[in-house]
DNA sequence: GCCGTTTTCGGCCCGACTGTTTTCAGTCG
């Protein structure tokens, strides 16, 4: 879970990591342009918890600025633009929760004209640099701007000199102590600021659970938090145990090998830094309270807000401890937490799988007995995208099957690049014919595996497929993928991509964002039209498993699933190894609330074939 | 600033830990 004081940094990372785009510069740049088309939900997001960082920076009344990321976060997850909606005369804003008369008309001023007078104002007063400080472990919105009112502060290096001249500690509510702490605290600013991928987190709760596991005074342990709920990334980790002499555990845990120093230990929690990078907080609660702390601590916390408004109506009080009766306003008799189940069931609630506890539509579906039945990893039966030494990859045709049929895969595609993509050594017309009859050769060899004669074709700058329609015709699964031209126009990618969708031949789009976590921001897309068009001409969305792609994410998933398109989870494995990665995809397919029927690579090959349209 | 089976005002989730403070504010999750 994050702290809602803790968001600033976050607002910070996106900021700071594509959000805004060219043309939009938001602070220090050119002014703003006017645009009633293009902005986007999460530059609308961004600007609302801009506001509420800097509201939170002035000490202004803490529910104003819970509102300002409350309707931040409504916009950031609709599942489609925030233009469409604001073009639809049917559709009103405040019907979404968190948005009311007043956030509904700064938010339709921002989209009409790309100013928000609101945000303008803040930042006259308050430098957008200032809330840098936030990042520093220790530093919260009134210590910093104490230090900016005081002592005049705007930016971490200086920051470092005040501290260095001992300028800190003379100030009210400083000591030496918090001088100090700031000065080890920088050096963690700077490169904090990134969350890992959830499959390096993986790869670390794996061997930590291991390390913990051979302390017999563990009965229970779990990892719960962002983790657990199989978000793409992950900032921090949250370990959970009942054990029967804590502090053995605690001593335990901090001898986790790479521990850097511990931040905190008292005597139910404790803190660590790992490595460097990875802050890890341990928990040890009683066997009675293990489902409730494993609720708590698995969040959402604005899951957890529902949660605790539900407690109250029904005169409960919900803790980590348990869920409590509340008499004369205090917690009076424990009536439940042993596990999770018993928490939600006093609620009237079901248990809700982990990834879908962000306060979207899990609520709602429980109460009209929807909660979709989410896909697993052992329904998928087959593999669509995937390359060879023909291309890119690192393995041969043969390897890439015998490591499928190993994984029980009853059919893959084979779908190297093609020829646009000449760094990557992509096939002509020629050479994919040729790769072809290899694989029919390998079908007649290869028994409980079907081998489909695929291909990852560009989608060129100017449009159209980097292939003849009589190669592609010839084809099993044909695979669009933009690779090229991604800083084209809005307007230019959706047409580019609209345009492959209506080819007859053309089965899917590949990893239709573009995205690279932590790395590269989306492309500029109209994804709305995007999926309109995929259901129009009766074809697929990819859902990349890539650990660094996950593309779609969550909240398209979603949309895609309301509109009926059906997506195909893809490993795009380059060896034989990422073919592992299915479960990545699986876990986002699961927060985007997608069941098995929704997902087309569930279905034998024969079966999905009849859900698509393709000549 | 939002919201309403306590409905147009008065609430708004909760606890552990730390440091500076001698009873609590700030930070964090």
């Amino acid at each position: 879970m994050r702290a809602a004081s803790n968001d600033a940094a976050a607002t910070l990372f996106r900021a700071e990591h594509g959000v805004c785009r060219a043309g939009r510069t938001r602070r220090g740049g050119p002014p703003r342009e006017a645009y009633s088309i293009g902005m986007t939900n999460s530059e609308v997001a961004t600007a609302l918890e801009q506001v509420a960082d800097l509201l939170e920076f002035q000490g202004a009344n803490p529910f104003r600025i819970r509102a300002y990321r409350n309707g931040a976060r409504a916009i950031r997850d609709l599942p489609q633009q925030i233009t469409t909606l604001l073009a639809d005369p049917a559709v009103q804003l405040t019907n979404l929760r968190g948005i009311g008369n007043d956030l509904a008309q700064k938010i339709t001023e921002f989209v009409q004209t790309g100013r928000f007078a609101m945000l303008d104002e803040l930042l006259e007063s308050i430098p957008a640099s200032v809330l840098t400080l936030l990042r520093v472990p220790g530093l919260g919105p009134k210590k910093a701007a104490a230090l900016y009112n005081q002592l005049g502060i705007e930016t971490l290096d200086q920051l470092r000199e005040a501290c260095v001249q001992g300028q800190i500690r003379k100030l009210k509510g400083f000591a030496e102590t918090t001088e100090q702490a700031i000065l080890s605290g920088l050096d963690l600013a700077v490169q904090a600021d990134q969350r890992i991928y959830w499959a390096e987190a993986d790869g670390i709760v794996q061997d930590l659970l291991a390390h913990m596991k051979s302390s017999s005074s563990i009965r229970q342990i779990e990892v719960a938090g962002s983790f657990r709920r199989g978000r793409e990334t992950v900032g921090d980790l949250d370990l959970l145990v009942e054990a029967a002499r804590p502090q053995t555990v605690m001593n335990r845990f901090g001898a986790y090998p790479d521990v850097d120093c511990v931040l905190a230990r008292g005597d139910t929690k404790m803190s660590v830094r790992w490595d460097g990078r990875l802050q890890i907080d341990l928990r040890v609660v009683p066997h009675d309270a293990f489902g409730a702390a494993l609720q708590y601590f698995t969040g959402s916390k604005d899951h957890n807000v529902v949660l605790r408004g539900r407690a109250r109506q029904r005169g409960l009080k919900i803790n980590e401890w348990g869920v409590f009766q509340v008499h004369e306003g205090r917690p009076d008799k424990w009536i439940a937490g042993k596990t999770e189940a018993d928490v939600y069931a006093v609620l009237e609630l079901p248990w809700f799988p982990p990834e879908l506890r962000e306060a979207r539509d899990e609520f709602h579906w429980a109460e009209t007995h929807t909660l979709p039945d989410l896909i697993r990893s052992d329904a998928i039966q087959g593999d669509l995208h995937m390359h060879t030494t023909a291309s890119d990859g690192r393995a041969s045709l043969q390897e890439m099957v015998d490591a499928a049929k190993a994984r029980g895969l009853k059919y893959i595609a084979i779908t190297d690049h093609s020829k646009r993509v000449s760094m990557a050594h992509g096939l002509d017309g020629d050479r994919l014919r040729s790769q072809w009859k290899d694989i029919d050769q390998c079908n007649r060899r290869v028994t409980g595996i079907k081998v489909l004669k695929g291909v990852e074709c560009d989608i060129l700058e100017k449009g159209g497929m980097d292939l003849p329609d009589d190669v592609l015709s010839e084809a099993d699964w044909v695979i669009a993928s933009v690779h090229y031209g991604q800083n084209q126009s809005r307007d230019q990618i959706t047409k580019r991509i609209i345009g492959a969708l209506r080819n007859p031949h053309v089965s899917i789009v590949a990893h239709p964002s573009g995205r690279l976590i932590n790395r590269r921001a989306p492309y500029e897309l109209d994804m709305d039209a995007v999926i309109n068009v995929a259901r129009q001409e009766g074809k697929f969305l990819e859902l990349n498993a890539n650990p660094a792609r996950l593309d779609l994410d969550d909240t398209t998933c979603a949309a895609a699933r309301q509109a009926g398109v059906p997506i195909v989870i893809s490993t795009d494995a380059h060896h034989p190894d990422g073919l592992d990665a299915m479960r990545y995809g699986i876990q986002q397919a699961r927060r985007g609330g997608l069941t098995a029927d929704d997902v087309a690579n569930t279905r034998s090959w024969s079966a999905l074939q009849k859900l698509l349209r393709r000549k």
